[in-house]
DNA sequence: CAGAAATCTTTACATTGTCAAGATGACTTA
DNA sequence: TAAGTCATCTTGACAATGTAAAGATTTCTG
């Protein structure tokens, strides 16, 4: 049956491994499986990525550069709206995109075994992580604020949005499709937080 | 060979997969590992827990019951300190926990597959979340806001800390032991995301 | 005390990651 | 263009693992 050459059997096995990913979930994935859906033999990811980490990891690259692009593409197009509403606005497509793609913000950010060695993934994290903080940068202009103290407010900001998404995912996790309060989909306003703190 | 009747199999089994889960890792704990920790057959363990998934619920159940008693034990120890100095000090515990137990802590929020059906997982998991709750929650008397809000108040205020803790976790994974920054083992004073919201 | 139940072992099998060797197609170079 | 080299894919094999079934041993129960 040789088809040998398939042309781009790379990318091919990550857009199988990308189906899988979403059937199947994280732990379904198997090397076996997206060979077989690209209609491959079962060694030949091997081939390609030297293992299943190494698929793992690409595919982590591919998560991270469409969460990238998802968030620059939201942040451009608030850019002519106030600070606050700004960072409210892309931090629910931070969350927006965890409902859409949860298997792929599994990837980046669930405790799965990457190569973080790879310059690849080290690079389109890295990209992701310095859009997020030159995103809310702006936001402490004019706040006569020491540089450490607002690298920790900034993290802290990040925190927010991560948490809720994170735990939103977990409390998905549980239902299992049961019910899924659609309510919690949208960030609350994070000035909530400002009022607990007096 | 056959010593048969253990005597206590089930917890001794849960003792050898924590210390295995904290040597190898979550993606290196299996059942034979863990019947070959435990000096018992490789399929001992499937008679207790029913499968793998089954041994890392009842674990997710011990990590759910330890955490809720860190928790508990700084609020208790900080309860005549005022609300603000309250909050970030069961906030810090909630990070030292992260830290301190990282592997039990992926148990309870990475993506990992448990059985959430389980009775017992389900009431710790909920245990854990009540106290959380019940610990902000005094921190909005006072502040006329409804319940709706309120509780999404309290629901963002976790979300800092538990993202916090996430994001924390996910660059010590990543840096691998390596350059290990122990300034960020401190959670940064919450105040400061108020200064970011004016 | 005998039968039943619980506990653990042994055996077996399917799935999977991974390696090695071979087959096939494409590219290079003289 | 033709031979040789290299990349690509297949086939076959093996070890590790989860899991089920059947047997051995101990404890419990009536």
């Amino acid at each position: 049956m040789g088809e040998y050459h398939h042309g781009d059997l790379a990318n091919a096995l990550l857009q199988s491994a990308r189906v899988v990913l979403n059937e199947k979930g994280i732990h379904g994935l198997s090397l076996r499986a997206c060979a077989a859906h690209a209609g491959v033999s079962h060694a030949a990811p091997t081939h390609h990525f030297k293992s299943l980490r190494g698929l793992l990891t690409e595919l982590a690259v591919i998560a991270y550069d469409e969460f990238t692009a998802a968030l620059q593409a939201e942040y451009q197009y608030v850019s002519h709206e106030p600070p606050k509403i700004r960072l409210q606005k892309v931090s629910q497509a931070y969350v927006d995109f965890s409902i859409k793609e949860p298997r792929l913000f599994e990837l980046m950010f669930s405790s799965t075994p990457l190569d973080f060695e790879n310059p690849r993934l080290k690079s389109s994290s890295a990209k992701a992580y310095q859009q997020l903080m030159g995103i809310v940068h702006p936001l402490f202009d004019e706040k006569g604020m020491d540089e450490g103290k607002r690298e920790q407010a900034e993290i802290l900001a990040w925190s927010v949005v991560h948490g809720y998404a994170s735990l939103l995912m977990n409390e998905r996790e549980r239902s299992a499709a049961e019910s899924d309060d659609p309510s919690k989909a949208t960030l609350p306003d994070l000035d909530l937080l400002s009022e607990l703190l007096q």
